[in-house]
Parts: C-alpha cells; structure tokens; sequence
DNA sequence: CTGTATCCGTGTTGATACTG
DNA sequence: CAGTATCAACACGGATACAG
C-alpha cells in the first residue's frame, strides 16, 4: 500500500487535506497554490482593487457560489487574499489581494501573451473590466510607447479607471481622474474591439463606445497594443 | 434550464467536450489549454527534448498512466505537444513540445519566480532533471552573469546536458559538451543544493555531485542563482 | 517493454435550492 | 448580499488487464 501523496498544506491546522504535487519545483508549487480550477481567475478579478463577493462573481461567469467560497478560503490560507470587513456605515466584507499576491501579475502577461497566440483563441468571448485592464498592460509595446506621456480616463460598466502612459509602460489605478488628455467609454468587450480589433471609428460611430479629449491620441493609443502572431 | 457551458473546443470533432472557462482573457484561455491538473507539469518534462512515456512518468511521481494518456491527447490537440515514431530500428514513439509549446517557457518562469517566495514553498522535496534546468533559466541573475563566458557540462541521472553562459543568459541543450570549462555530476536535487543552498563545497565533499574543471568557475557558478526573498 | 483501455473507490466540481 | 446544503456529474488515482 502506497502513501497517500495527500500531503497537508494548512500546516497542523486540523482543516480539509490538499492534494500536492510534492515537487520542490517552483512551477510545481505555484499550482499547488493556485491551480485548481477558477483560482487564478478569482486572482485576476482582484487586481484594480478590493471587492465583494458578488462583485467577483460578477466577473466570472460559471463559477458557482460554493466554488467562490472554497477558492477565497484557498486563497486566504495561501496568503495571497485577505479578507477585510468594511466599518460599520458600510459594514461589508471584502476580498483584496496581498502584497505578495499582487506580484503574481508576470503570471498573468506570461499567460496571456502566450495563450492569444493559440489558434483556438476566440477574442470574442465575454470580457471582464480587470481582464481588459490586464491585457493593456500585458500587450503594450513599449517601444511604440516609449515618449508618450499621457493621461487616460477609462470609464467602464460603472467603473472608472486611471491610465498613466509614461516611459513606455502603463499603470492602472482605480478612480476618476482629474483633467485627462483623453476619456474612453464603454465596455470592456467594445474597448477591447477598438484597441485589439482596429475597430476604433467603427465602434465610436456606432455608439458602442465613446471618445472625449485628444482625438488624435485616441488614435495613437490603440496602435500600442500590438497583438503577437498565430502559432502553427 | 441554462447552457451548460460545456463548449467544445474541439472543432466539430466528435470527441470528448471539454469544460471552458469561455472567457475572452488570455489567461483564462491558457487555463483552458493547459490548466488541467499535471497539464504543465507534463510539458516542463518535455521542455529539454522529445520522451517516452515512461520516461516523463518518471518525473512526474504521482500521476496515473491513465491520466498522462489523456494530458497527452489534450495537448497535442491544442497543438502543444506531437508524438512522433522514430524509424523502424529504435521504432517507438517519442512526444515533444511543437514550437509555440516551447515558447511556453515565460509561464515557467512566471510562476516560478512567484511561488518561490511563497512561505510554504519546500526546496526538500523530489526535483526533476527537467525542473532543475528550467531552474537555472529562471533563476540566473543577468547582473551577476554579465560578462562571463563559460561551457559548463551537466550529468544528472544518465543525462547530459550542455550550458552555455553568456551575455548573462544561460542555454541549455541535451547532450554531451566537448571540453568544457567545467563539469558538474549529480542528481538534480543535489545540484540544485549546490546552487541554491551554498552547499557546493559540502555536498563535494560528501561524494554527492563531483566537480571536475575549473573549480573557480564552479564557485562563482553557483552563485549567479540568489533566491528572491519570502514573501509575508 | 511501452503504452492503452477499463473498472472502481474517492474526491472535486457545479447547479439548484435554501438560510442568515 | 453572502454564503451554506445537497446532490449529481465528473475527474483523479490505483489496479489490472490488454495490445503491439
């Protein structure tokens, strides 16, 4: 009779035994952490910021309640989540990511970059408003971008964002921001056409998204998300 | 009733449906493509050259012949893996990494460098021949690397291995290196003792891995590797 | 010897309904 | 809104039997 290969992660603590790939691997145990199914998605869903349960939800269609519940449970014991309850005028939970959780971004663009390039990618799928903010800075070209500066508001599905171009990166923040050079609304599907689809004027004629400031960047902008070649 | 989000990613074929995250995000389509329990693992087995079934079981302690059967059939119909027969006289079948499944390396690397810094990671556990090298790759330090030239023979486990320094990068090959600078012999989890444990001139002396050549280079050699720190 | 197919016990996943 | 309970379907891993 072989060992169980069942080996506890939760440390002593008497909770539910994790299946491990006991390899001293550092990919190996990166999947021990956060390769079970959804984990990575509910990862992603975090990134511009804490949100309630539902909120994540919101972002990943098909994932039941008591799958969520058992991945943020995962998640926190792996320290790469935490839970925090709002004060009181609030008063509701919400989920962030750790410090050391938000480093996982490289995961995500090493992911992506090399998954847009399979052939069965269809872009046409649903998109969440963190996914689309994580592509923009997963298929930035920085030496397009590089000597551009500029200030971008995006607005999407309620929510508003702070682009910063500068040194040929882009950084995100949550929030409205104060006098951009440029403002784009709509969403995240439709922003993903524009800058992935070259459907900037069709959309913006269509009213599916909207483009308020420097017109002129606007079309600059989405020439700096150059998407990689098919294999195969 | 809703749709079952079962999605054939298969084209029409009428295999097996696989389950789909049906999301447009890169990431979620990578899960779709490789994020199957032993999916990636499978790969990092094949990352130094085509095996044979048995022998990427080998590193992999703990999957079912059944289960590596199907991690195959999927990846090669995701266009990630080929099997191929070699000519009559060897006559068997060998599986490698097409070309973009090699370009997979970032995702090792990504998660790699990430979960090595999870305070749960155990370095103490079994480690691959095919781990260890995708190790050296992620882990070099470009800094400390720059400006040394070096051919360094690696033989771990009836495998040889060629690598080469420079410009701060290391490639790795299989097979043998003619006149090396340096030869490095012994399991994989000794090695890496070597290199990631500062062990070097203990483990020698123990008899577990044996350094012949320049033993200078071999000094400076394992230290091109640091560790990130801990995270929490 | 190298894989593949089938059976089976168990654990994980997901849809639905339900509770605080 | 934020989960829990339940149950059915599926995936996993072990064993074994089979085919080239």
């Amino acid at each position: 009779m072989k060992s169980e290969k069942i080996t506890s992660l939760s440390g002593g603590h008497e909770g539910k035994q994790r299946r491990s790939y006991d390899d001293a691997c550092g990919a190996a145990h990166a999947l021990d952490l956060v390769g079970e199914r959804w984990a990575l998605l509910v990862m992603r869903e975090l990134f511009w910021g804490p949100k309630r349960f539902s909120d994540i939800r919101a972002g990943l269609p098909g994932i039941s309640a008591n799958v969520l519940t058992q991945r943020l449970e995962g998640l926190e014991e792996a320290g790469i989540v935490t839970r925090r309850k709002l004060p009181p005028p609030a008063s509701m939970q919400v989920y962030e990511l750790t410090e050391w959780g938000r480093e996982s971004e490289p995961i995500f663009q090493a992911l992506g970059r090399w998954a847009v390039r399979s052939p069965k990618h269809d872009p046409s799928m649903p998109l969440s408003t963190s996914s689309f903010l994580l592509s923009l800075r997963t298929m930035i070209d920085a030496k397009r971008a590089k000597g551009l500066k500029a200030r971008i508001g995006l607005c999407l599905a309620e929510e508003t964002f702070m682009a910063v171009l500068e040194g040929g990166e882009i950084t995100i923040k949550p929030g409205p921001l104060k006098k951009p050079d440029l403002t784009l609304t709509g969403e995240a599907r439709m922003l993903a056409g524009a800058v992935y689809g070259g459907q900037l004027a069709a959309l913006e004629a269509g009213g599916q998204i909207s483009v308020e400031g420097d017109k002129a960047l606007a079309e600059r902008f989405v020439t700096l998300f150059p998407l990689p070649a098919k294999a195969g």
